[in-house]
DNA sequence: ATGTTC
């Protein structure tokens, strides 16, 4: 059990014990740190804080959770010279994430289309696991994509340039290099991309619900009763497969390390090694991938919205508000005691949260920060937040991704015994479409925290702020 | 999350 000492309302410190370089930081209420102390993610927070390079703080956001060695929730920054890279602060996804499109409609407009919109998203868009079939790529067409992301699928024909004004890092990142990952990640790549996955992923028709921040929501061009598509995925078995080759990988070259592991997960590479680096590079490769892999998806997805409905692009109006990566490492300049450092901060379970006024914000949101989307279960509300000053000072710009679960995959099984949770859902007023057997139960609402207080956390520690509820109506599940 | 154990 690790114990916590309370820093403020909403903040909470893992105390710097044992071979631990910097102390632990949790962002989190009351309530939520009583779970917490009693499982394992607090040590993992602490054996994160071991690793070389490590600035600051080894920091938790309120949706923590275990993961494969690091916690999911989890942030952590690592000096670009002395610091390491570790697949397991990435998460076998690579560059999962969400984004949220936004439309001209409004819900009365749809009412009477949920039915037909949900059945033909989930009859257009291969979903599921092991889903392929989306689109086809030869080995050359699929290199291009590893390197060019987003911009690859615009080229091809789905979507818009703006679409890709409105990813983060503008859906690609540079530094991709195909010929270091290997064949059988490529061969599994290959067939997957344009398909949705399984487990939490999915693909949701939303209502505006509320909105807290009315500039922000102005210059996000949300308002109040919208319909908006919300899709959240990532790099498929591609991701994967790069993920598993390099643990292999960095696992046998272990012994080059001059510093203890204390736990096999947390196998790493220094950042400037030739290991680090392959990493790095392999890892952009995926980033790309699950980047060209939504906007190939939301592109699908305006069309079966313009034929089901019957109107014109015009009328339909689905622009992409923002693009968020949840399952990443980047390189950032961020400041430390008054100075410029450059960094890679490791993202897992995390989502990039910068201010307004920052370089990489596009020029559509640099006035009021950037948008940040943040999914809850499938039975209650998303939240659309923005970046804050607040975070670049204490979190290196990061804030949660998400619900977080409280109840293992099995444990959500039995729990949803005898029940129909597709009906429970209907009784709501959400329709939910789904392929796999057990998807059901292991996605049940029960599963998950509940994403009001998680959103109350990060929103009261000022680490992000509120700008809009969405209410889901229809959902597409794997 | 994942052709859920090459």
């Amino acid at each position: 059990m690790t114990e916590l000492k309370k820093i403020s309302e909403y903040k909470w410190e893992v105390p710097q014990t044992g071979n631990m370089r910097v102390p632990g930081i949790v962002y989190a209420n009351k309530s939520m740190i009583k779970a917490l102390e009693k499982e394992g993610a607090l040590k993992q927070v602490a054996n994160v804080a071991t690793l070389p390079g490590i600035v600051r703080a080894s920091l938790a956001m309120p949706d923590i959770h275990q993961g494969y060695g690091f916690s999911i929730g989890g942030v952590a920054a690592f000096d670009w010279e002395t610091g390491v890279i570790s697949p397991g602060g990435v998460g076998y996804d690579i560059n999962c994430g969400v984004r949220l499109a936004t439309t001209h409609l409004e819900e009365k407009d749809i009412k009477t289309k949920v039915a037909d919109l949900v059945n033909a998203l989930y009859k257009n868009i291969p979903c599921g696991i092991g889903s392929k079939g989306s689109v086809k790529l030869s080995v050359k067409e699929e290199k291009k994509v590893l390197e060019q992301g987003s911009k690859w699928a615009v080229k091809e024909g789905f979507g818009e340039n703006s679409d890709v004004d409105h990813t983060e890092d503008y859906g690609c990142m540079p530094n991709a290099d195909p010929d270091i990952v290997s064949e059988r990640a490529l061969e599994r790549g290959r067939k997957q991309l344009g398909t949705l996955g399984s487990g939490n992923h999915f693909l949701e028709i939303g209502v505006v619900e509320e909105i807290y921040d009315p500039e922000v929501a102005r210059a996000f061009r949300l308002f109040e009763g919208q319909v908006t598509l919300m899709l959240h995925s990532g790099s498929r078995g591609f991701g994967y497969q790069v993920c598993d080759d390099f643990l292999a990988f960095m696992v046998k070259h272990a012994r080059k390390l001059d510093f203890e592991l204390p736990d096999r997960q947390l196998s790493c590479a220094m950042i400037q090694s030739e290991e680090g680096k392959r990493y790095f590079n392999a890892m952009a490769c995926a980033a790309n991938y699950a980047w060209a892999n939504r906007q190939i998806m939301m592109h699908k997805s305006r069309e079966v919205f313009m034929r089901t409905l019957e109107i014109s692009p015009r009328d339909l109006g689905m622009t992409l508000l923002y693009d968020v990566c949840h399952n990443i490492a980047k390189k950032e300049t961020h400041i430390t005691e008054g100075k410029k450092q450059v960094v890679c901060v490791h993202r897992k379970g995390a989502t990039r949260a910068f201010p307004a006024g920052h370089e990489t914000v596009c020029d559509a949101y640099r006035t009021v920060g950037q948008p940040i989307i943040i999914p809850g279960d499938m039975g209650t509300a998303s939240y659309v937040l923005v970046g804050t000053e607040k975070a670049m000072e204490e979190t290196f710009g990061s804030t949660c991704h998400g619900a977080g679960r409280v109840l293992s995959r099995k444990a959500a099984k039995k729990a949803s015994k005898g029940r129909a949770i597709y009906r429970e859902l209907e009784d709501k007023g959400i329709l939910v479409r789904w392929r796999g057997r057990n998807t059901m139960a292991e996605e049940m609402p029960d599963a998950y925290k509940d994403i009001s207080q998680v959103i109350d956390v990060v929103h009261g520690a000022g680490i992000s702020k509120k700008v809009a509820k969405l209410r889901p109506i229809g959902v597409v599940k794997g």
